[in-house]
DNA sequence: CCCGAAAACCGACAAAAGTCGAAGACTCCC
DNA sequence: GGGAGTCTTCGACTTTTGTCGGTTTTCGGG
């Protein structure tokens, strides 16, 4: 591992880093200064970022692979709260208040993060009132998500719950699956297990809604599948 | 109904704002101006406050009564995602994000609000920049609650989620019922249905762990009951 | 190209959650 | 104080979800 990060690097990041929404306000010599600070960390597939109860990181930007955000019962079910893909942020809450992190992080495929110090990023927050705006919006996206997830835990069937998030993650009718994106990782994301999971694909299979494979899922019959994403009664 | 509010009012209900958290770095000067633009706005049992999709009003304190926030099912169910009492303040997102409100804010009783409008919002926020921090902070815990709430809804069954709920509530082992604290109600707060609610709670009293009436519900053996808040296995 | 581990699949079963109809108790309003 | 309406309770039932054991398939690494 080498000293210090070469400048083109930190270039692209800094130029990735303020075309996100929360950054959007701020100074680009600002951006500069924290993608300077920024640590780069790579990490296995597996691996763990943070654990639940940890102090938790400031932001977390995901340059190359998957991350998700899981709960863990005690009988070891996992739910899995977000998702992270590359060019997108998470974390970030540590950043402004000691709160020991909601849950663990861990990395789907071999990815590479960058960490914006709490340090870094407070200063910026000091220097730049304005960027408060884009943290409060970045929390309210997160709030939103959780919301539509206990609304869908709570309310819908794992049937619906699943014709929702293929229309939603569907791209011209087909879902393409990453090599991590295992039918244990679906029901992870879904609330539910493995088995109920692979029922639920094949029921909607039996009735010519979808069809799958390791690679993808490709809808066959959008309004059939959006008919079973909204109960009737 | 008449033009202007008692002085007497504001003046209790800018000392209060003071004291909450999110506007404890506030200047007082700046709390007696939020304090003087909210507007007093009262609801009868059941009324509706927001309703979830229509354009997310600003702060809201609760004076006296209590308000739940809701999500509906399109069969009817509702879940409540939060409880908020007197002295509580809720809401907030929408005095700095255009977005519509992610759920509905019912009242449980007759309750009395002061609404602090966003241009009012706005302005001391602009004026004291520190107050995001109060902001990012509130809106955190937000984020911790629905979190819990998810992992509760994924990853434990209805006995488990009753039992942590009595421990919590619970003061010197009794949790008193309101009013509005129905079966029903207990129900939507856990993610399930009256009857099932009904069944777990005999079920509590069946092995004498708790006994409970309209009034009150109280805790006969704390350690037992901790032990169904836990799953074993 | 083969091997071993992980993932997917299957059928039967168990348990939890939800539904329904109806009866009894309670409350609150008139 | 009566009476309407809600809340609670009950039993029986259905559906959904979760579990288990084992087999087959797939995939990546050697």
């Amino acid at each position: 591992m080498q000293v210090g990060t070469q400048p083109a690097k930190l270039e692209v990041l800094a130029a990735q880093l303020q075309t996100l929404p929360i950054f959007r306000n701020l100074d680009p010599p600002r951006v500069a200064q924290l993608a300077r600070s920024a640590v780069r960390r790579t990490y296995p597939a597996g691996g763990v970022i943070f654990l639940e109860g940890e102090s938790a990181p400031a932001f977390c930007y995901v340059a190359t692979g998957w991350v998700k955000i899981v709960k863990m019962s005690p009988a070891g079910r996992e739910q899995i709260l977000y998702l992270w893909g590359p060019g997108e942020l998470f974390g970030g809450v540590g950043a402004f208040v000691e709160r020991p992190a909601p849950a663990t992080a861990i990395a789907l495929e071999a990815a590479e993060l960058w960490i914006l110090p709490r340090t870094a990023v407070r200063q910026v927050f000091a220097a730049d009132p304005a960027l408060a705006l884009g943290v409060i919006e970045f929390m309210a996206g997160r709030i939103d998500e959780l919301v539509q997830l206990v609304a869908d835990l709570s309310l819908h069937s794992v049937t619906e719950r699943l014709a929702r998030m293929l229309l939603e993650q569907a791209e011209d009718d087909v879902v393409q699956r990453r090599l991590w994106a295992t039918q244990s990782e679906m029901a992870a994301r879904l609330g539910t297990v493995p088995d109920v999971l692979n029922r639920a694909l094949r029921g909607l299979v039996e009735e010519e809604l979808i069809e799958f494979s390791r690679q993808q899922i490709r809808i066959l019959d959008r309004a059939g599948l959006a008919a079973k994403a909204i109960p009737a009664r």
